[in-house]
DNA sequence: CGGGAAATAATTGTATACATTATAGATCAA
DNA sequence: TTGATCTATAATGTATACAATTATTTCCCG
């Protein structure tokens, strides 16, 4: 996409993600045109996108508002992300050539440095890493079209922010994984590569489950946004 | 979508259905707008609509594309519907009310009696009848997310065309199995469901993958078509 | 006062003109 | 002849005006 229409997308994005456009809000088009400063075409071709992303809902008047995530949404999620990247996974073990399984395992000793920095775990770092080499697993997959919009649907803002819940001893967990996730794949063990990532996922579900317990712990009744 | 944009959107799908749009074609936005005798604006909604069902593709170029399938992606189809829907079918076998399971044993033997008519199967009608039974199958499942992907899924091409390689017996074997499946659900045993599931997709592949292999026995080294 | 229909406002849909970008072809130099 | 660069052409991207639809308000009737 051209300029502004990917001016208009992140404009979007980076707001609902922020949540400064709360879940339900209705997104106008000229509100929108207005605020990153196109035309409300690239604006109506952004919300198409983010409607078919997820990250957007249109109502049955054509409008369209901020996806609502429901606590079972965000179990489908990661269950879907369990089958298609464990399925992702067990193809790469049989696919990955050695210069797949080198980039790999350079990607995890990327993050290993990143996480045992004499100054202090590197989360950027880990997390530009730790998109890369999930990304390299899932093209490897080789079934590139699907696998990849699977992947990008299930790039979700809950999934975005699960991420910014792991401390410091999930990180290096996540990073031993990975490890053992080389591991398979060199072995060629398709089923081994499946059972470590599934085991991966679950584990990520769970952090997210406890930091979401946590939060409504906080604060319980919560009034709702005004929008 | 209101008028102009669905016209659009049915007018290239079914020309992309029907072969006329070979894969691979270009599509150009003023030619398609001039087909169909809406401007291009609507034509570049239908456009980004089927880029995400995969009916179509961008190239880096900007340019939109009849989208390829290869064997491959044919077998993932194939495998991730095996997993969505299974996972589909397990959650409706835990969560389905009597009222579902009625009406999904109403469109089985509605089923059954289009394909044990006196004059010969309504193939028509198995597949009304069977679209109408999935839906509810993947409703009932509850996720809204999940329904979405399996809908991409579901729609494409090949799965569309893939019908009508079935005979008369494959459609029987298919009611079959769509009873058991409805046992399974009144059961209220998720494994089961997910396993009848299973052989049901995998049975439908091999069917397919039957037909295909006959069509290419037929005309072996058939010329690219002109686009 | 309440309900519903009509008028009004707000929002999205469509068409068109123009801007930008990419491709293909031509021209020229090495 | 080949390759590169520039130019012309054709495609997509963007802005704007207007049409159609949907929501809201108003006002009248019961």
């Amino acid at each position: 996409m051209s300029k502004a229409s990917e001016t208009a997308y992140f404009y979007i994005r980076s707001h609902i993600l922020s949540g400064q456009f709360a879940p339900g809000k209705q997104l106008r088009e000229e509100e929108l045109a207005a605020g990153c400063g196109v035309s409300r075409t690239p604006v109506r071709d952004a919300l198409r996108r983010m409607e078919a992303e997820l990250y957007v809902r249109r109502g049955d008047n054509q409008r369209t508002y901020v996806a609502e995530w429901t606590v079972q949404d965000i179990q489908d999620i990661f269950t879907l992300r369990d089958m298609l990247e464990g399925y992702a996974a067990a193809r790469t073990a049989e696919r990955a050539t050695p210069e797949v399984i080198a980039q790999l395992a350079e990607y995890q000793q990327a993050i290993d440095v990143a996480l045992n920095r004499k100054e202090g775990a590197d989360v950027e770092g880990f997390l530009h890493y730790n998109r890369a080499f999930h990304r390299l697993l899932i093209e490897t997959a080789g079934s590139e079209r699907l696998t990849a919009l699977l992947a990008r649907l299930l790039q979700q803002p809950i999934i975005v922010r699960t991420a910014l819940s792991y401390d410091v001893a999930d990180l290096l967990q996540s990073n031993a994984e990975h490890k053992m996730l080389v591991a398979a794949i060199t072995a060629k063990d398709p089923e081994w590569a499946r059972a470590i990532l599934s085991g991966h996922i679950r584990r990520a579900f769970h952090v997210y489950e406890a930091a979401h317990t946590r939060l409504n712990a906080r604060r319980p009744n919560e009034p709702p946004e005004d929008n």
